[in-house]
DNA sequence: TTTCCTTTTCGACCATCGGTCGATTTGATT
DNA sequence: AATCAAATCGACCGATGGTCGAAAAGGAAA
């Protein structure tokens, strides 16, 4: 039983209480009943309450976005497979805050800023990956756009904000609209035939 | 001395206090003694803490929103100068929160909450407007896209999620980058000459 | 004015929370 | 056995959001 272990057990006990209440409504002392140790003990692996959010963020996304990204980073395959990989590793990365049970539409302060820590972190870590995926394209000669960083970035943002559906939150069909939508513009934008890159979201 | 004037002196003593420190910080005794009232008759005005400040981000947010989307809807200007109008409003809104003192990047819990509950706002009373201008531009033949709606979307997403600048923060020259890559998208998805819609956001 | 009732105001009080702290146990090393 | 550091604990603290009953304010009716 090392620390590791120990930090593991918390972060499970937070989870597990996730499901079923948000984190405003978990107490300190909560977490400490349910990962079976004293409350003192929990701060002796974490300095706050916030920290142990952070820390459970973190262990949800990191490890999901870093396999995503080295795939993506396979420079053999093509760019728009690649982008495909990307746009499936958005729709799978979506939170598992979200898989709360009853979760009614929150209006929820914790979830916001669980989304917002997200976000950055999904756009921080996969732009630069996204960026150079158009990059390659375009020197392939199969996207025509000057602008690779922003690009990625606008696509990025797109699908993270309209895929986690909790920041601005809409019936799937709305959603999948849009993501047509986002795809005929990127077709259209980056001089490719119309329904060309549809196997991006199927 | 109605209701509407006890709630209004609330909601200046908390905007008052939002300058110099966040609502974390801001205890309700606080808001009262500001307000120069008694603590419980807050509790009289308001259900909460919380709703005091859904009742502030309403206010804050309410009316220069309300006066682009009358502006707008002037169906007899042109569909990209109204565009225009809602890029500057877009540009404009930005929160009356974020303009605090010192503003610290903050990873702060309330923070997100409050440019969440923007965003949703922004977007949800946005959305139709520019939607209807986008239809008048197609009609007009000057957009060519078959998804007006999520193209509204899109550009209202990648708008309010850069500009507001603080669900993911970038440094200056990026967020201007950005928008050029957008309005660039725009161009060149819409079938317009690049360079003719740069004055969206000069 | 006096009475009566509603609306408004208030701050002491309550439960609870995040976080601290010193005491205590554990367990490896000598 | 002796020792020391790592780990564990829960009583305790200050502060907070929110409650409550008492009391003031202010008409309307007598």
């Amino acid at each position: 039983m090392q620390n590791q272990t120990k930090h593991e057990q918390i972060l499970d006990a937070l989870q597990a209480l996730l499901k079923n209440k948000n984190i405003q409504n978990i107490s300190v002392s909560e977490i400490a009943q349910t990962a079976g140790i004293g409350k003192g003990s929990i701060y002796y692996y974490f300095p706050s309450k916030d920290s142990i959010v952070d820390a459970l963020v973190e262990r949800n996304y990191e490890k999901p976005l870093e396999t995503a990204k080295s795939l993506a980073r396979q420079t053999d395959i093509s760019p728009f497979t690649r982008m495909a990989m990307i746009f499936q590793a958005c729709r799978n990365s979506t939170s598992a805050f979200r898989a709360r049970a009853g979760a009614e539409l929150s209006d929820d302060r914790e979830d916001a800023f669980i989304r917002q820590k997200y976000i950055r972190h999904l756009i921080s870590e996969m732009k630069p990956v996204l960026t150079e995926i158009i990059q390659q394209g375009i020197q392939e000669g199969q996207i025509h756009f000057d602008y690779p960083a922003a690009l990625a970035e606008i696509v990025l943002i797109v699908l993270t904000v309209k895929l986690d559906n909790g920041l601005y939150p809409t019936d799937p069909e709305d959603t999948e609209e849009t993501i047509r939508g986002l795809i005929s513009l990127l077709e259209q934008g980056t001089g490719n035939p119309s329904g060309s890159l549809n196997f991006l979201v199927t």
